[in-house]
DNA sequence: CTGTTAGCGCGTTCAG
DNA sequence: CTGAACGCGCTAACAG
């Protein structure tokens, strides 16, 4: 037999199911129930079937199945990077959980452009999906219509929001805030952020600047913008840079909220290159709790935004979407707005709580 | 109307090349012609049709198209894990390449089980798909007979050799040789080697400790054992336990190869905390030209493995496979084996060349 | 428990 | 250049 790769096609000889039933003496029908293990098949049948399938070496043809079926047992879900750790890791996470439910995952980096976002959701696609999980970055509440679309969707952040859609979002505010009031518990006085993006209201860098700010508040210390230095880019050098011109400016923090561990582990280093100890000079938290914060040294106290509960949910609620059915405890005609509770990772970046802060 | 997603499914009204036919009086057929861009059409009826087609909002159906074409215009690419930032950066350039040539990418983690690779391969997905990329990492020689699949399979690294099927790997020995060659060049003479793994004899480690030896021999050095230190992980921490290990036992290295360029800024790390300078003291040499490794300080020198390449060969193989034809200039019955060729990223962890060395 | 029949939506003969 | 009818492989009634 000449291999596929060198022929054009494998669908032209792959054996149907007409061929197992007739090779099996069974009617078609009977071949599907065996595929499908419908229950009130005998087990002889059965076992001929099988047997005609394991010699022919029949593979249910999945298109056919879709077009009968009506659906593809696959979603989308729609990045801007796979690049970056963080929706890596969520990919990877989501693709997992999918798997679990039955569920395949194309996944679509939409790299930072309008246009590759509106494609995720508009593009030709979508009739090979049953649904989409949708992490959009360019798009803003200007968009809103553009999520009306015909098939199931779940809405991943803050950007957009809609009363129609289902959302799944982490705490970006919560966590900054957490931090922030973590360092203020150990005995830190005069907090750096990292990381902000001046003007901007949306986004990430915007919402975890004002928990950092609502919790200086909440300590009663006034919050002093020398100590925000904005980071564009959330690189580890612009981590560093950012760490450096603190320092040069001599106006040295007792701690410091980065925004994410890139920009951390950045802080880290450039405190620990002018002789400064972390945490006993500087305490450092980061965000995301990628996988490399503990494999810095110090290990890096941070911010885990808990990215498994996001993928678990936003796939579970698509999935009970897709099957019509109302997902959690959500009322008909209501749609899931849940945020993912986000928790501090304590490792060695940070000095420890006084006993009588602890519980 | 009430929103998909609050529906069962969103196939029951979608509405079909039949109606947009009535709607555009003229016969599913032209449509079709239409949809597919089919020469022949009258701009008047084009016209029609595709006004019928805003209308109606009419998307094709490709579960329908695949099952009469008898492919699906989807390949999938089985990796180790995607939180990884070779394989996602990988991921990503497969995905990018697959979308100029029409195709799309099922991603799939194996999670380095031998199972997820076996179901990679066997799974029931595949009448679903029309090509596999496939980087296998726990199956080795013994297992060649399971790449006889019925379906066009490039295989990617040096794990497995058939004649088989197409090849395409990036240079692990001639990379690593090129590096220690760079260094002794710089003038380094006594050059430590971080992340071996003895006893392997597959696997990107032993390849890359082969070019390493390969370069000492032909300059004359020899090998001395206590400057290759052993790291069953690539990860930062690792780098930095094998830097420190090296360090304290005396036996301070003028120049580093590092497996990856995690382990790489973990050495520069230990190196840098005992006051040392890099490249001064000691030169450092990383591997993968990881996104990150501009972003440390000194900005890492370090092999490209031209990732680029491997994704866009890999991926127009397959494409010619799945379309019958001859892949680049391959004789019939002949495969593609290639290796793609690395290149040294020189930025500023090692010493300059000497005048003498550079052209 | 099993067989028969009728499409799912599309591309493609083959006539016109 | 266009229309009508067929079948890709499968599943869901409904009989038997």
């Amino acid at each position: 037999m000449p291999k596929a790769s060198e022929m054009g096609s494998e669908q032209s000889s792959m054996p149907t199911m007409k061929d197992v039933a007739k090779r099996a003496a069974v009617s078609i029908k009977t071949v599907s129930n065996v595929v499908n293990n419908y229950e009130f098949v005998s087990e002889a049948t059965r076992k001929k079937v099988n047997k005609a399938i394991q010699e022919l070496g029949y593979v249910i043809n999945v298109p056919a199945r879709n077009l009968r079926l009506g659906h593809t047992g696959m979603i989308a879900l729609a990045i801007p990077d796979l690049t970056l750790p963080y929706f890596a890791q969520l990919s990877s996470l989501v693709i997992e959980e999918a798997k679990k439910l039955g569920l395949r995952v194309l996944v679509e980096p939409t790299l930072y452009s309008r246009e590759g976002e509106l494609e995720a959701l508009h593009g030709a696609q979508h009739s090979m999906i049953d649904g989409l999980i949708y992490s959009p970055l360019e798009l803003g509440m200007d968009d809103v219509r553009e999520l009306d679309v015909p098939y199931p969707l779940v809405l991943l952040g803050e950007r957009i929001f809609t009363p129609d859609t289902d959302h799944v979002a982490t705490e970006n505010v919560e966590g900054a805030k957490h931090a922030t009031t973590y360092l203020i518990n150990s005995g830190c006085r005069k907090i750096a952020v990292i990381g902000t993006h001046p003007g901007e209201e949306l986004g990430s860098a915007a919402l975890r600047f004002n928990g950092y700010k609502e919790a200086l508040d909440e300590a009663g210390i006034e919050f002093d913008p020398r100590l925000a230095v904005p980071a564009r880019m959330w690189h580890r050098l612009d981590g560093e840079n950012a760490m450096n011109e603190l320092l040069d400016s001599g106006l040295v923090p007792d701690g410091v909220v980065a925004f994410n561990d890139m920009l951390a582990s950045g802080a880290l280093h450039a405190i620990q290159m002018r002789g400064l100890k972390v945490p006993d000079d500087i305490s450092v938290i980061g965000f995301d709790n990628s996988e490399d914060s503990q494999y810095l040294s110090p290990a890096l106290t941070s911010i885990s935004p808990g990215l498994e509960a996001v993928a678990r949910l936003s796939v579970r609620v698509l999935k009970d979407r897709i099957d019509g059915v109302q997902p959690l405890g959500i009322a008909p005609d209501e749609h899931v707005f849940r945020k993912v509770t986000s928790t501090l990772v304590i490792r060695n970046s940070t000095r420890e709580l006084p006993a009588s802060q602890r519980n």
